[in-house]
DNA sequence: TAGGCCATCTGGTCCT
DNA sequence: AGGACCAGATGGCCTA
């Protein structure tokens, strides 16, 4: 599975790195002028602040490429190292006279240098956004921050792990559960979106009956954090998760759980199973609830993702357009579905499941 | 307006 | 020497 993963997403981001350096060549170019000549101005103009200290001889340094051109001034610059100022003379390398020409060359090197970086970057956001395409949900609208890519990432991972090492098929709750471990709860709510998942099912069941996997140090039961996203914190996430405050706030009632149909309790038994080092889980961090519309309300319709629907009617939980679970006695607000996919926009939840013993 | 996220620039360090 | 990588700084954009 992993080895797949791999093979799958390498070739994507080295097509994506070379579509982009092909694409944003001139961009950058343009960019590159722009920019860099505020930056290059400091370069030439300010006053080195840290006179003495690395900088400086680093700087120096850089300077060692002089080439011919430089000799003639070296005669010059040797008077500046005397203490005109009567201060001790510095050890190491002497510092050399800012001339134009090197003062060009030092621009020339820094906007390269510029330039390398940009493109590395791009690269590094190339592969991420490769990433976010293999994690269980993509939405193409809504991006995962870089951080909650690769906290999703994580979890995956562990959590194939754990159905790889169980030979067992989870229970979808105890999957959600793994996968969104120390993800805000945006996130939360758009990894439970896609897995047909109503996010306060598996926060206030954090297990199955008879399930073993527990979160010990559940990031769904407290949440010492304020955390929030503000990229995907958007409307479309208003979640759930804001009308459950754990702040000694109860929520009792209108809760379901929803459990597969004919699910086995999940022998989920992770040992290796870290705790969230990120912040856990915001169960009302900076989330206003978001209470449908009546007419929301009393709409019910099937979840379907693009070109998924699901077989399963016990899965498919009555959402209002916007996004709120209708007939209950609290809103639930789920990621828009139109652009949020299972990744490769596979089978439901529980196929879905089922193709990792398959492969 | 504050806070989160991001892109970019920059200098330092390490490696080839 | 030059490039890759990294982390800090900065400013812009967006959302609550």
């Amino acid at each position: 599975m992993l080895s797949r993963l791999f093979s799958e997403v390498l070739p994507d981001v080295q097509r994506l790195a070379a579509d982009w350096a092909e694409g944003t060549e001139n961009e950058d170019s343009k960019d590159k002028v722009g920019k860099h000549e505020a930056c290059d101005l400091d370069d030439d103009d300010l006053d080195d602040p840290l006179e003495g200290s690395s900088r400086a001889e680093s700087e120096m340094a850089g300077d060692d490429d002089d080439d011919d051109e430089d000799d003639d001034e070296e005669a010059e610059e040797e008077g500046d190292d005397e203490n005109s100022e009567g201060k001790p003379k510095k050890r190491g390398p002497k510092k050399r006279k800012m001339t134009p020409a090197r003062a060009e060359r030092s621009k020339v090197r820094r906007m390269k240098a510029n330039t390398r970086e940009r493109t590395r970057m791009h690269d590094l956001n190339s592969a991420l956004d490769s990433l976010r395409k293999v994690v269980p949900c993509y939405s193409k609208t809504q991006k995962l921050s870089k951080i909650e890519t690769l906290r999703l990432a994580k979890n995956y991972i562990l959590a194939l792990g754990e159905i790889l090492r169980n030979g067992k098929r989870p229970d979808v709750v105890a999957y959600v559960q793994m996968l969104c471990k120390g993800l805000s709860q945006p996130t939360t709510n758009l990894v439970a979106g896609c897995l047909q998942l109503n996010t306060r099912n598996f926060l206030t069941e954090p297990c199955a009956e008879g399930a073993r996997f527990h979160v010990p140090s559940s990031p769904f039961s407290v949440n010492p954090y304020s955390y929030r996203c503000s990229r995907i914190s958007s409307p479309h996430y208003q979640a759930g998760g804001a009308a459950l405050n754990v702040r000694g706030h109860s929520y009792g009632s209108g809760y379901e759980a929803v459990y597969p149909p004919g699910g086995t309790s999940p022998e989920y038994n992770s040992p290796d199973y870290e705790a969230p080092h990120s912040p856990p889980v915001c169960i009302n961090g900076g989330l206003r609830q978001q209470e449908a519309p009546e007419a929301d309300r009393n709409y019910h319709y099937s979840m379907h993702y693009s070109g998924l629907t699901t077989s399963r009617p016990s899965h498919s939980i009555p959402y209002g357009p916007s996004g709120a679970r209708s007939g209950g006695a609290h809103s639930e607000n789920i990621p828009p579905f139109h652009d949020v996919h299972l990744h490769h926009d596979r089978a439901p939840p529980y196929e879905d499941l089922n193709a990792f013993f398959h492969n």
